[in-house]
DNA sequence: CGTAGTGTTGAGATCGATCAAGCGCTGTGG
DNA sequence: CCACAGCGCTTGATCGATCTCAACACTACG
């Protein structure tokens, strides 16, 4: 258990990337952050099929949702950043669909399901904020299934870390073009239904090929926007369109 | 432009194999499907970056989401059936993110995207209700992207067949284990991301293994317990947790 | 100094894509 | 009634991307 006060909230930050927020919303958002936990890197928060009493907010370090099959293969469904919201597309299931794994050190708030419901009930401005911003998450995953059935393994890859760059600048406006990535190449060849190996061989060619810049595990990409033409990618972080979203309650 | 008042309303049937509502509740339901409009076969209902005013309750017919690139290929979604909200998870966009095409002769009823807020504003619990499928048919999608990774050709096919027979059986619960399936096999494809030629030979395999019976495109399922197990499948249909859901609003 | 985790490289095997030809059915027009 | 075109489906041959298997390099760490 620790205590980090300092930190200005992410979860904050990635919300009002797309809304400002009243008082009160603030002051629900707050109970969501009580409590904190500190996981260590590569560790677990969460198996499949146990009791999904909760989700999380993430406050720090990078995590990712899992299925591991009885034949020992892993398929990652999503990665998590600071200012996620973990669980909210398993919120209809009373077990947990999927395993969560730590990529980092990492500080998590969790918090009980019932939350999620008060929200919608108290302030259904924010309950839309969290559900469009779940369902954004949705469409990128969307995209990367495109990728994973219709490019081959550089242009999967490529997307990916196109993809993983502007999330975080979402939540760091001031990012260039360069990144730490905590995914081993086993972790992005689950991501991508690529073997490691392939993922090796892949990375090789798209930093020969001048689309990357490798250095240990920072990663800095290169002619952003011709990629982003070639893989077609589409920026799902730019915006949300709150204009459907009821009106914030006064309280 | 057609009026079906003797249908009962798909829709209903579908969020109450999960939940019985109120009167309040069934009210702002039949808001949604108070018009309704007919398509054609293989008809086109939404068009990709167009203004996404409208969501779509189906009540009848089969219909799917899909994105096209510029080199032509196809990549399809999702598939909808009567009973099913289409749009939610492109809430957040003002602009489609995919297209929505027909399968068969569809009556939708349109509504617009400021009655997704509303609902969520004055009956929380049936917004609940509506966000809980979405994300439940985003679970399917994840379970269908784990086998497009993981499977071979007859594994993913067979793996979406019992999907779809699932789903059915929700909103028609006397259904054997027999189905027509409007899709064909370049649309099967599209699903999985194999082409029609794999396709054709993945069904020739999974009829002589036994797994399933055809004829014209009716599709009867066997061994289905099997099946199951060996894909691991588990049915997301079988039911939503509602126990964190907002109370029932009185009005 | 040994071990575990990660990344690299190469050789052979495999599954699905591609290409191509043909079949059966349906609707259309002569 | 027949000829024809279009569509969906089938089947076979060849090709290529990725997997599998295996060996090895590098680093951190005890």
């Amino acid at each position: 258990m620790v205590k980090l006060d300092d930190y200005q909230s992410c979860l904050v930050s990635h919300l009002e990337a797309y809304m400002s927020l009243s008082p009160n919303e603030l002051a629900l958002l707050a109970e969501l952050e009580r409590d904190e936990v500190e996981f260590d890197t590569r560790g677990c928060v969460q198996v499949r099929n146990s009791d999904a009493k909760h989700l999380f907010v993430v406050k720090r370090g990078w995590l990712f949702s899992s299925i591991e099959s009885f034949d020992g293969y892993r398929h990652i469904l999503q990665i998590h950043h600071p200012g996620d919201v973990i669980g909210i597309q398993n919120a209809p299931f009373e077990e947990a669909t999927c395993d969560i794994s730590t990529l980092d050190e990492c500080v998590l708030c969790p918090f009980e399901r019932q939350a999620l419901g008060r929200i919608m009930n108290e302030q259904p401005r924010l309950g839309a904020l969290l559900i469009a911003i779940s369902a954004r998450d949705q469409i990128v995953a969307h995209d990367l299934k495109r990728a994973t059935t219709r490019y081959d393994a550089p242009g999967r890859v490529l997307l990916l870390l196109l993809v993983l760059l502007h999330r975080l600048r979402v939540t760091n406006p001031s990012m260039d073009d360069t990144m730490r990535l905590p995914l081993n190449q086993y972790d992005i060849g689950d991501t991508l239904g690529l073997t490691n190996v392939t993922v090796s061989k892949a990375l090789r060619a798209l930093a020969e090929d001048g689309w990357i810049a490798r250095e240990a595990s920072t990663i800095t990409l290169r002619r952003i926007e011709v990629a982003k033409k070639r893989l077609e990618f589409e920026n799902r972080y730019a915006e949300i369109d709150t204009s459907w979203f009821p009106e914030s309650r006064g309280r």
